[in-house]
DNA sequence: CGAGTGGTTGATATCTTTCAACCCACGTGG
DNA sequence: CCACGTGGGTTGAAAGATATCAACCACTCG
C-alpha cells in the first residue's frame, strides 16, 4: 500500500522536475501514514492547525469553505495522485475545509519530516513549491470562471478542466471520464444553485455538447464546449518545468 | 533606490520568517533592476515567458485576465511592498496579466539570481514560498467572495482585506485609506458591473458603513462592515510562520 | 472653453434564485 | 414481495439580483 502511495508522489513530482536517483531515494524513504476513507469524510477543517500534509492515491476529494450565510464554495476539487494539502505546510492555520468526495486512500505525510526533506533536496523542493504554484494558478482560473462567465460556461468549463487533469492520470477513456459529484456539489464548484445547474447541463446535453449518465461524463464535441466554457489549458501547466 | 527595494524585500520575509544575517546578506546581495513607471502599463503579459519577478516598492498594481467574450477579472491587487510575481519563478509561460495600478516602481530580480539564492539559502526559499502560499490563500478566498456573496458584501469584505493589508505596510491613518481604483477596476475585482459599484457604494455610504472621498476610503463602522462583509482575516495569514 | 473621463440615475431586460411539486431509482423493513 | 421513505434530479411559475442602455452630471486638464 505504501508503494501505491510513494509510487504516486513521485510520479507528481518528476512529472514537471528533472530529479536525481537520491532525490527519489529520499522522497521514497518519507515515513507515509495510510489510511483508508470514507466519503464525504472532513480530512482537515478549517481553523485547524495540521502537523501533516496530505496525498490522495485513490478516490475524490476537495477543498471548501463554508460563509456566514451558510453558503458553501467548493475551492478546488483533487483527483487521484494529487498532493492536495501542501497549502498547509508553512501556514500554521488551515482556512479551508479539505474533505473526500468519495471513499479514498489518503496518505498522511509529517510536516517536519516533509520539511527535513526540503532542507536537504533542493530539487524535491522546487518540484514540490511548484505543485503549489500549479494549484494557485487554478485557483486564479476559478476566480475568473465565477467572476465573468454565464453559467452554461462555468460548467463547461470545470468539465473541460476535470477531463484535463483526469487525462493526466489516466483516468480518460475516450471522451468519457467518471465525475462523482452531484449537482449540489457541482453548484457549489460553480457559484450557482442546484436548480440552475440541473438546467444548465440540460442545455449542454440538447446543445449535443455533453452527455451524462449517472456519475459519467460523456464529451460529445470537445471543440465546441471548449469554446463555449472559454477553456484553454495552459493555466493547468502540465508540462516540463525549468 | 536600489536600498529602499532591498529594504522592502527584507521586511517583508522577516515579518513571517527567522532568517539570519548571512540570509539577509545574500538577499540584499540580489542584483535587482529597478524600474519606474507609469499607470496602466502591462509588466508582464499572458502568454510571455518571464525571465525575471517583480517587487513593487512604491505604488500599486494587479494580475488580471481576460476572457475571450472581452471581459476581465481582476485576480488580485498588489500593495506597497509585495512581491507580486513568485509565481512565475516556477510556471515557464504567465497564464495572466500583470499590470501597473497607478504610478509604480518596480523592481525586477531574474530568476536564476532567484533560484541560485533559493538553492543555498533554505530559509530564504521557505520565506518565499510562504509568500506564494499566501497568495494562493487569497486567491481562495476571492473565489468565495465572487462565488458566493452579493454584490455589496463583495465590495464590504475588498475594502477590509485592503484596508488590512495597507496597514501591514503603515498605509491606514485613523480608518482611511488611499485606494487608487476606479469603479470600472472595481466592478472587474468583483465580477459585477460599473454601474452596478456604483449602486452598491451608494448603499453602503447610505447604511453609514463606508465613505468614499475621490481615492480616500473611510470606514465608518468597521464592525458591522466586517459583518455585512463575511470577513475574518484569518486568511491573511499576518503572523509569525512555523 | 471644450473635450474627455468617471460617476450617477432611471427604465428595462436578462439571468439566476426561490419555492414547490413531482418523479425516479434505490434500499429497507414488514 | 411489496410498501414506503429518502436522496437526487427535473420542471414550472414567480421573485430577486444584476446587467444593459441611455441620459445626464461633475471635474479635470489641455
Amino acid at each position: 500500500m505504501a508503494n501505491t502511495v510513494t509510487d504516486a508522489l513521485t510520479r507528481k513530482l518528476t512529472a514537471t522536475t528533472r530529479l536525481d536517483a537520491d532525490d527519489i531515494a529520499a522522497v521514497e524513504a518519507l515515513p507515509i501514514n495510510v489510511k483508508s476513507m470514507a466519503a464525504h469524510q472532513a480530512i482537515v477543517r478549517d481553523g485547524e492547525c495540521p502537523q501533516e500534509c496530505c496525498l490522495t492515491v485513490e478516490g475524490f476529494s476537495f477543498r471548501s469553505k463554508m460563509t456566514s450565510a451558510g453558503k458553501r464554495q467548493i475551492l478546488s476539487v483533487h483527483v487521484p495522485g494529487d498532493i492536495p494539502d501542501l497549502q498547509s505546510l508553512y501556514l500554521e492555520k488551515m482556512d479551508h475545509d479539505f474533505s473526500t468526495l468519495t471513499r479514498a486512500t489518503v496518505g498522511f505525510i509529517s510536516h517536519t519530516a516533509l520539511r527535513n526533506l526540503i532542507r536537504e533536496r533542493i530539487r524535491v523542493a522546487e518540484a514540490l513549491w511548484r505543485e503549489t504554484l500549479i494549484d494557485a494558478a487554478i485557483f486564479r482560473e476559478w476566480i475568473v470562471n465565477v467572476g465573468q462567465r454565464p453559467g452554461v460556461a462555468r460548467l463547461a468549463h470545470l468539465l473541460l478542466e476535470l477531463k484535463a487533469r483526469l487525462a493526466l492520470v489516466g483516468r480518460v477513456q475516450g471522451n468519457a471520464f467518471e465525475l462523482p459529484m452531484n449537482q449540489q456539489e457541482l453548484a457549489d464548484c460553480l457559484g450557482i444553485t442546484a436548480v440552475h445547474v440541473s438546467r444548465v447541463m440540460k442545455e449542454l446535453r440538447e446543445r449535443g455538447l455533453v452527455d451524462f449518465q449517472r456519475h459519467l461524463v460523456v464529451v460529445r464535441d470537445e471543440r465546441r464546449l471548449g469554446e463555449l466554457g472559454d477553456f484553454d489549458q495552459l493555466y493547468l501547466h502540465e508540462n516540463r518545468g525549468p
